[in-house]
DNA sequence: GTATAACTACCGACCGGCCGGTCGGTAAAA
DNA sequence: TTTTACCGACCGGCCGGTCGGTAGTTATAC
């Protein structure tokens, strides 16, 4: 058997349709979105997009997946490489950040559309989103272990990441008063040391370089 | 012999609708829901429910605009009155955080759907909601004037506050590790005091002002 | 006290249109 | 000759929305 669905050698034009479709989706929403809408976006007609895709729904799992697989590729496999939790959060937060400012990336937002997907698929999709959540958590909770946390459920705090991560893409924009790193750099900032200064304490040492503002 | 019910007039009705239809737009998403599954759960016809409503979209946009009422009601309202700008945060994001855990007023989250109204009501809503989020940011950029806030740009701060209260609707569950106020609590301190210990220095006594409501 | 007009709160049936999806091609490349 | 990459035409179905009712409840008129 050959692998069909795997790596096809029409790789290409495939990796385009699914690029092209996770903007628009992305943009108005998986049900606003119609297959004419793709076509149209990528020079074809309805057809002939077929031709690639065996429906809407399935379309939509894949480019979750493909985001899931970015998300591992260039988030979560390069933290695993990172003993220290302190250095592997502030890792986490500012990779995974920047694939969403970067655009491209933000496939990842799609996940939000999971209950578009049949119950199967959204089994698929929340296990492995679940396997990134517990390994975000897991650093928490070393961090917490080692004393070195301030006293926040690490739950609470792992979804509190992801939601100002994931917000990103509904603020950012290129072009804007912050550029892509550094809008990054500004949640790792606000996650790791909240907004207001320690209590009465001042200068740790040493000041940060303002961005902006 | 049953006339237990009270007489409901227009308003009672119309309110009940409005919060019907919140809820499955809130599940399924404004585009995956029909009017038909509104009209359903309310116990009619779409043409009954046709009574009531001029059309699906103004039914969202009527929504939200209670939504945002609300929201106005319950937090900016109140915060108005705090002159301190630390006092203020708190409460803001606190009271912001528990409409949003409780439920009801998870309408806001609502505010998402925007891209599905006409360009006139977009703007009429995007206006409200500049209006809130330029109170946030001006609360902010009090404290950084009086240098109680950390390095960090306020718009970024802002938007990440809402990303975190906004992801809450996600992620909370009732009857869950977390009730409804120690939720909100832990949004509270991720955002003013972030998820690490600050640097190197330990215990300033222990101030823990309570302040605000 | 009753006739009746006016109004409220709905419903069944229907409409045009767009949706996801199919099918039988075709024209060029391999 | 086969495969690849597409297209035009078409389909059943559901969508938002309309319309002409109707049963029940007041409001007014005598």
């Amino acid at each position: 058997m050959r692998a069909q669905k795997k790596s096809a050698p029409n790789n290409e034009r495939l990796a385009e349709i699914y690029r092209t479709a996770a903007q628009i989706i992305l943009r108005k929403g998986y049900d606003a979105t119609s297959v004419n809408d793709i076509a149209n976006a990528l020079g074809m007609t309805k057809a002939g997009l077929y031709h690639y895709i065996n429906g809407k729904k399935e379309l939509l799992f894949d480019i979750m997946n493909f985001g899931l697989w970015e998300l591992d590729e260039e988030v979560a496999a390069p933290a695993r490489a990172i003993s220290d939790p302190a250095a592997r959060l502030r890792f986490l937060v500012g990779a995974h950040a920047r694939l969403v400012t970067r655009g491209q990336g933000a496939i990842t937002i799609l996940v939000d559309e999971v209950t578009a997907l049949t119950p199967a698929q959204q089994r698929k999709i929340t296990q492995r989103k679940r396997k990134y959540f517990d390994f975000l958590r897991g650093t928490l909770d070393e961090l917490k272990a080692a004393g070195k946390m301030q006293d926040v459920h690490t739950t609470a705090a792992a979804f509190s990441l992801l939601g100002m991560i994931n917000w990103l893409s509904r603020w950012f924009q290129q072009g804007g008063a912050l550029d892509e790193e550094q809008a990054a750099e500004q949640i790792v900032r606000i996650a790791l040391h909240g907004l207001l200064k320690p209590a009465k304490l001042k200068a740790v040492g040493s000041r940060q370089t303002a961005v902006g503002s």
